[in-house]
DNA sequence: TACTTACTCTACAAAGCCAATATAGTTTCG
DNA sequence: CGAAACTATATTGGCTTTGTAGAGTAAGTA
């Protein structure tokens, strides 16, 4: 299960996704319009601006924008940020390696075994897709041939 | 990221499996070949027991063994038992789904299609693999192929 | 039968995490 | 100036995880 706070991370980037001219949006219209209590939203955002993928400008005009293209943002990358890492065990981590203590010798490992190729299975999925990619597949069909 | 009990359950069904005769293992002898505090590793084994995967015998020769085959067991099916929903979100859950309330309209969430592909892709591991799985590619290659 | 070993079950507790809220700023623009 | 909005840190309540404790039950053995 991923956390509440990464759903609403990839709630908010795919709203901000979707600004037309990547103009900013206040934090209280994407937390109304997207079900996120505000004061939680706030940490989150700040936490993906600190790590480079949104920016804000402060004041009246304020707001939040996308500050990378949607299509280099990967749902992997904001799980990573937000979740940590994505690996079933802490053993099969890249950004975050551990050795499990209690296990006797990692290479002779039946369970990290198997679990590497949950690993790679899910790294294929979320690594893959961007939040542009997300979008896109909403399109109805029809228009989606059309783009294609 | 699975639990340390899942890893124990998983652990511990190995090292039964791996029992020649299928003869009955005493808990604290699985708990000191594996690492797992005793106490806890009972807890595990007698949940195991409730769901029907393993047997236990009392008294001087009693012990732990496996109630079904091996190659009957998943990792999946395991990991339900002990840490519930494999599914990243609730309203992807196959045994146990719940709406998620902050979510407007579940047919067109961007962030649900994603993480169905990631669902899938990791029950179609552990849902396909089993304890005896496990075992069997642990093999050095030479045997296994004598095996197949 | 007494004894030993080991399984069964319930409770409980420390630690840490999650989700959310509170509070107190700081910045920008009109 | 002052309202709107972002920035930052601290705190809270509830829950989950990872065990531990202890009393009880059952089975075999001398």
């Amino acid at each position: 299960m991923i956390s509440q706070k990464a759903k609403y991370a990839l709630r908010a980037l795919v709203a901000l996704a979707r600004q037309p001219t990547g103009q900013p949006v206040f934090i209280g219209d994407i937390a109304e319009a997207q079900n996120i209590p505000k004061k939680f939203l706030e940490q989150i955002l700040l936490d993906l601006k600190h790590h480079g993928l949104v920016a804000s400008r402060r004041g009246k005009a304020g707001g939040y924008g996308l500050f990378r293209p949607a299509d280099t943002i990967s749902f992997g990358e904001v799980l990573r940020i937000i979740d940590g890492p994505i690996a079933p065990l802490p053993c099969l981590s890249k950004i975050a390696y551990r050795r499990c203590e209690d296990c006797a010798e990692e290479a002779s490992c039946e369970v990290r075994r198997v679990f590497a190729q949950v690993a790679d299975a899910t790294r294929a999925v979320l690594d893959r897709t961007t939040i542009a990619d997300a979008i896109a597949s909403n399109l109805p069909i029809r228009l989606r041939e059309l783009v294609a």
